[in-house]
DNA sequence: TCAAATATTGACGTTAACGTAAACGTTAAT
DNA sequence: ATTAACGTTTACGTTAACGTCAATATTTGA
């Protein structure tokens, strides 16, 4: 049985499925990005509490700040159910997404750069002596 | 007549070019990334140095370190005739195609989950009271 | 000629995202 | 009973990537 709705993580679960230490997910509730149980005196994380996590980290590999991954989570709730903040969070989510379908541009940039760098390095291996010979 | 391989840029060309202060011009140069000749005192930028500029901006965008956009540039000349240097130097253009295609993964995924999200929104404005009524 | 614009080198300040260490409580097994 | 493993809070330290002065040329258009 995979992880359902009720199932629970301690802080150190966490800390070892994702690789980060325990400090970095107390720094992560510091800043508000997640609100565990407790247990007493010790946290205790669920389901959307861990997806969070993921979801901070997935925007951390991304290079984005803890407070854009903040907005980012936000938006994938539309508990805001005025009428003009679901409009703004449109916008914002529009905005996003071209934010990242220009970061694919560079992306995309960057690997055919890297492609062109390793064959070069490929053919110099190969003993070709230069380009133009 | 664009630029060719004879142009030069103050760095206030290069500052006003790409939106980025004189201040981290010169902080990049201090870091090693720019080296642009001196006519007297002033720095005096080539389209190389304009080149590398644009790939440490976009390595930004892209959420690398300057440490890393640095390696990268490196990565694009192969100067290293060594044949054992080309090995690794090809061994480490692997590792960050291999990185920056997990980071697409990423982007990809993220893009989708925003999708679902204006989705949602939408639906929400067009009137939709819940999705399983 | 002279003020404005542009350049330089220091040097200290700042923010984000944690690391590290201290001092302490609470199960769990030996 | 105690040691080991895990948890907590508080607080100061650290690094990257610049920002923000200050003090000082050099150049240039009015």
């Amino acid at each position: 049985m995979p992880a359902d709705k009720t199932t629970t993580y301690s802080i150190s679960d966490l800390s070892k499925e994702f690789d980060v230490t325990t400090r970095t997910i107390r720094f992560y509730e510091e800043k508000g990005l997640l609100n565990p149980a407790r247990n007493g005196n010790t946290r205790v994380y669920n389901s959307a509490d861990r997806t969070k996590l993921k979801l901070i980290l997935r925007g951390k590999r991304l290079g984005l700040t803890l407070e854009e991954s903040s907005g980012i989570i936000g938006m994938y709730d539309p508990t805001h159910n005025n009428v003009e903040q679901l409009q703004t969070l449109v916008a914002k989510i529009r905005e996003k997404k071209s934010q990242l379908e220009q970061q694919r541009q560079d992306l995309d940039l960057m690997l055919l750069d890297l492609q062109d760098a390793e064959e070069k390095c490929l053919d110099a291996l190969a003993g070709n002596p230069s380009p133009s010979t």
